[in-house]
RNA sequence: GGCCCUAUCGUCUAACGGUUAGGACGCCGGCUUUUCAAGCCGUUAAUCCGGGUUCGAUUCCCGGUAGGGUCACCA
């Protein structure tokens, strides 16, 4: 026998990656590879109706996304002669009986197994809560499979989790009331030991109901966070912080006020013991600042790959579009959104296509440009090589706006340049267009206020 | 309703029984900036209530209250 620790992940294949259940495989997986354990993914489908391969699937790419590879996969139903076995052996032991059922909704069978319930206190170890006892008396001879081929919950969980010799159960706080009857299975099925067991608190929303799909949408799904270009190491790191801090020292010295934790500071850091007992609510401006936070970490050529892989069609077909201009601009954009996914909103908003259209900006707009001519005359004094860089083409504009009123002469170039009353600063922009670019829309805001 | 879990700023949270109750996000304010965004600095804000135990409770115990979970032939 090893000591070896092996814990599994067992999201059920009705439904997507949810958010809390993402956190709770982002907990199985820092434990197990804090402890050189073994993480093994098991999709729970024994519902057949209501399984769905599609499903799976999207499951299974979430937790890629978010890198918590498994060590094992397997499916409950793969497991399906193994049940039937347990459930022989229970019905043989005198522990569980077919039992005549009173039919009283569709699909319901008029006779299935229950589980002879011996009737006892059950008290377990929880890693998060401490000790919970039970009695289980009121849960009565609950029901276990519909048939010796069709197990439901309860037994086909507690059948893998022996067959895979599962040494500790992680899983979500709903869970918490299931464990009695579990543990009564574990012992009529003769395990020689029952998992140690660390019931994590759900995610709610701000009203502390539970984060549901009817209220918030697709926004409580994995891939919807994907979809709109959220990074995975922001997404694991926020989960990791909901419900866990950081500044909970694990001995001594493990503790940090930094909460920026990439997966090796979680590795290093993490402890299960630590996990807050209350139930936390979702805090998307969190993730939002986490996120932004990533973003300007990452390599340039990454925001690059992003905003062009993003950027609309309609923005592509102006005419000064080119993607060199537009990696240009990404600093500018990258500052102001949150996720990837607003990239598309921003631009395909227009409000960043005076770099790819002459804008023709209005004379009220332009204040009077009383200082256009002359500001003009500089640009065209000013060297090429002086239009790469924003803060030498300020130096040779600064004096002159600063002697005339920085307002009085910024105002009116920038609006030349952008055509709108809010955008970035006029060297920036006019670093990007260029010098004769920079010239063409000057003279034509002149030509406008004539 | 029964059973179970939980309770520190708006939110996420820290604090061997002794701290001016700390940090982060957000909010608000200021600085910087021609505008916007970003950046920098700062302010505001919390121990659910009532009893114990103790020289001393955020911390331990009991009760209340509130919130959540669960009571399927779903998982």
């Amino acid at each position: 026998m090893t000591n070896k620790i092996i814990t599994r992940f067992a999201p059920s294949p009705t439904g997507l990656l949810h958010i809390g259940s993402a956190r709770t495989a982002l907990f199985v997986y820092l434990f197990t590879r804090q402890n050189n354990g073994k993480y093994i993914l098991r999709m729970e489908d024994t519902d057949k109706e209501r399984s769905k391969p599609e499903n799976e699937k999207e499951i299974l790419e979430s937790l890629k996304w978010l890198g918590l590879e498994h060590d094992e996969f397997i499916r409950q139903s793969d497991n399906l002669d193994y049940h039937k076995e347990c459930l022989k052996k229970l019905i043989d032991n005198n522990l569980a009986y077919f039992s005549k059922e009173e039919i009283i909704k569709e699909g319901d069978r008029a006779e299935v197994i229950r589980f002879r319930n011996p009737g006892k206190k059950i008290a377990f170890k929880d890693l998060i809560h401490g000790e919970i006892v039970f009695d289980t008396t009121e849960l009565g001879d609950f029901v276990i499979a519909k048939d010796l081929d069709t197990p439901i919950f309860h037994l086909a969980n507690v059948a893998d989790d022996i067959k895979s010799g599962v040494t500790h159960v992680i899983r979500g706080e709903d869970h918490i009331s299931n464990t009695p009857r579990q543990i009564l299975l574990f012992e009529a099925l003769g395990a020689l030991t029952i998992p140690i067991y660390a019931h994590i608190p759900l995610i709610l929303d701000s009203d502390r109901a539970k984060l549901s799909k009817r209220k918030h949408g697709a926004f409580v799904w994995i891939s919807e966070y994907r979809k709109n270009g959220y990074l995975p190491e922001a997404m694991n790191n926020y989960l990791a912080l909901l419900g866990w801090s950081p500044q909970a020292a694990n001995n001594n010295e493990a503790g940090t006020d930094d909460e920026i934790l990439f997966m090796e500071e979680l590795l290093k850091r993490f402890d299960i013991s630590k996990v807050q007992k209350k139930s936390a609510i979702f805090d998307l401006e969190k993730l939002n600042w986490l996120n932004r936070e990533y973003i300007k970490r990452q390599p340039q050529s990454e925001k690059i790959k992003e905003l062009i892989n993003r950027c609309p069609a309609r923005v592509r077909e102006l005419p000064l579009y080119s993607d060199d201009k537009l990696s240009l601009a990404v600093p500018l954009l990258v500052e102001r959104i949150n996720n990837y996914g607003e990239l598309s909103d921003i631009l395909g908003r227009g409000d960043f296509d005076f770099f790819f259209t002459t804008p023709h900006p209005n004379k009220e707009l332009l204040r009077g440009g009383t200082f256009l001519r002359q500001t003009l005359d500089l640009i065209k004094e000013t060297p090429n090589e002086n239009f790469a860089d924003p803060e030498e083409l300020k130096k040779t504009l600064w004096g002159f706006a600063t002697e005339k009123g920085r307002g009085e002469v910024l105002w009116p170039m920038r609006v030349a340049l952008t055509g709108q009353a809010k955008s970035p600063d006029p060297f920036t922009v006019a670093s990007i267009l260029g010098k004769e670019e920079t010239i063409k829309r000057l003279t034509h805001a002149e030509q406008i206020l004539l």
